[in-house]
DNA sequence: GTTAGCACTCCCAGGGCAGGAGTGCTAACC
DNA sequence: GGTTAGCACTCCTGCCCTGGGAGTGCTAAC
């Protein structure tokens, strides 16, 4: 025994193997219950108040084994020798495997959450803000959305609109919904009519462009300086460069709403942690790159601690799921929170609630 | 002396009110250097400490005495008997009373902040992003922006735009920049021929009006069914509706920047206070009420503390100026940090960052 | 395979103690 | 009179120590 060092470790590593793949069906149910016990409570879950809370019909002793067990196999953690077990993040990984497919939200959650969403007008940046914070308020955690982007932008309308005697507005109207607003300088002063003669040339000539399109017709406006209105060629420099800042940003904006739920939660409770989290979330190429990479999924997903890319999320999980239309326009909404979260809830909050957005985004856009 | 309790604080007392009025020189200067320190240090401030690093030609114990005089004029504060001086809010009302006028930005600020503001071209919104992100990292606190709003909206321009088959967009520009977008239900198809008559039929009925007399326009439109298509109807209705939420909401949104900024002190460490800050922050109506406050002045306000009506504010301070035309169309602009805010710095800035909105406002506007 | 028993580990709260920073008073000084 | 040195006193802070308790992990019996 002393020449072949044969821990108990390795036995349990060795009968694992023997019996790889899922967990016993006791097994799985323990890390359930603890995984549960722990969300709720933000407390390491002993052998004995488990068997108790849960009325299981086994004793403390065999359940200390079976955490034995699922420790050894990663999914179950210890602060210290004399503490209770607390899940990793591949633990929550295999509840959540185990538990997402088959979820939907409760009715009446699904009816509050659809009022929610039916209060308002679907002014357009309204709408995101309002997918958050019905988000966070359904979950009681942080909640994103940015909002739904086109792949490629396509011009509908054109607008200029006088703002002061030597400034006017240009407003352009994209495909799929976003407006953008940009300011005009006067180099002289311009009746209504010019502005509206000029306003409807720039509107005909770039009507249903894209960026290429639009960019080949400030070359030719460029080639024969003075055949139109300097203003007309500004118009149409303005407009190339919003298009081309368009899609470069791979996310426009981010809202996050129900950050101040977040910080009840123990976790948070000393605003370092909070601080890196933040810092993340803020970043545009951040969540560019998430959406990048949800584009193709079509489900929720959820990215557990450590799963995140970035090192500062590794105490947070993010549950997100892309919406509006595959390959043509998507946005994404999801929950931001500690790794000890409800993810069942979660989940099924997020999809409904994506659900939703695309039932709109379909309405709308067809 | 038994029988006529006679205190040494009785003492001072009443030798204060035969010398009322402001401090003298030396009080003031050692109050200056407290808050000073305090500020750098967030450390209650010694009689010693304070001597040696700030080379006063009078020992600590006469220190001692005026830090006692202080005190009882209940400008400086004592955690506990053995302890440092820590300025109270009147401390640091007195301080910044003594300061605020002569002051204005090192040249490299201004310099540096000009310079991150021509950074953008004037897309509405972005501006106040920018106003308050400015802000946020020039002084290192949060800021807050609110966007210019007109104290009466009159509109500019209505447009429609189709979006898909059965929707449309009605564009809403108003006097002084803000656009409005909202979604309008097709009951049928609409030739684009037919959209833009209609949107030019209303854009000919109520441009340059007010609430007042969109309302007016509505009337008659509902004395008189049918005289009109459906959509020109409901573009008007709408067009109402959100001129009154405009006009109800005195603030529209609120910017806010630079929280991160603000986690880092030793203030904030326990997220409890920040979030109690946050969700007044967050709150339209507080910061409505401030800018109705506002309205009136002409220079940067200060609220210390507890001079600030919500107690959850109890604990911070605002450092605020209006930025616009007064009477027409006034905005936010400010920094909040904690109490143990450098105050100079935080009011040069904001003050100059409302110098440059205002160029900006009447740049744009006249 | 399950369970009772038990030794062991380690956190946590509380008490006591020493050190130190800072005050406030008094009495002397200029 | 204001200013200063001296000194007692207060009270926080960090430290160690301790006892209690929760929870584990092992062993041996069922």
């Amino acid at each position: 025994m002393a020449s072949q060092p044969h821990t108990h470790q390795e036995d349990r590593l060795a009968r694992r193997k023997v019996r790889p793949g899922p967990l016993e069906d006791r097994s799985a149910a323990i890390l359930r219950a603890i995984i549960e016990e722990y969300v709720a409570t933000a407390q390491p879950v002993g052998s004995v108040a488990l068997v108790e809370k849960y009325a299981l019909s086994i004793s403390p002793a065999t359940v200390r084994n079976i955490m034995a067990e699922l420790e050894t196999a990663d999914l179950l953690g210890h602060p210290h020798t004399s503490a209770g077990r607390v899940p990793t993040d591949r633990g929550y990984r295999m509840y959540v495997e185990s538990i997402s497919d088959q979820l939907s939200l409760a009715p009446v959650e699904q009816l509050m959450i659809r009022h929610q969403f039916g209060q308002v007008e679907f002014a357009n940046e309204q709408w995101f803000r309002l997918a958050a914070s019905t988000l966070a308020s359904a979950t009681r955690a942080a909640a994103i959305a940015t909002p739904i982007k086109p792949q490629a932008c396509r011009i509908r309308r054109i607008d200029i609109v006088p703002t002061a005697e030597r400034s006017a507005s240009l407003l352009l109207v994209m495909a799929d919904g976003p407006v953008k607003q940009v300011l005009l300088n006067l180099e002289r002063e311009y009746t209504q009519a010019e502005l509206d003669e000029i306003a409807h040339g720039v509107d005909r000539v770039l009507r249903a462009k894209t960026t290429p399109e639009v960019d080949a017709v400030l070359d030719t406006l460029r080639e024969r300086p003075g055949s139109v209105d300097a203003l007309f060629t500004q118009a149409v420099e303005r407009v190339s460069r919003l298009m081309h800042e368009f899609d470069a940003a791979s996310v426009e904006e981010v809202f996050s709403e129900g950050l101040l739920n977040v910080m009840r939660e123990p976790e948070f409770e000393r605003s370092e942690r909070l601080r890196r989290v933040f810092n993340v979330l803020q970043d545009r190429a951040y969540l560019g790159d998430l959406v990048q990479r949800l584009a193709g999924s079509d489900d929720v997903s959820v990215f557990i601690g450590s799963e995140n890319e970035h090192e500062e999320m590794s105490d947070v999980s993010l549950v997100v799921a892309p919406y509006g239309r595959r390959d043509r326009a998507i946005g994404v909404v999801g929950v931001v929170g500690p790794t000890r979260m409800a993810y069942p809830h979660a989940i099924s909050t997020v999809r409904y609630v994506r659900g939703l957005m695309n039932e709109l985004v379909d309405h709308l856009y067809t």
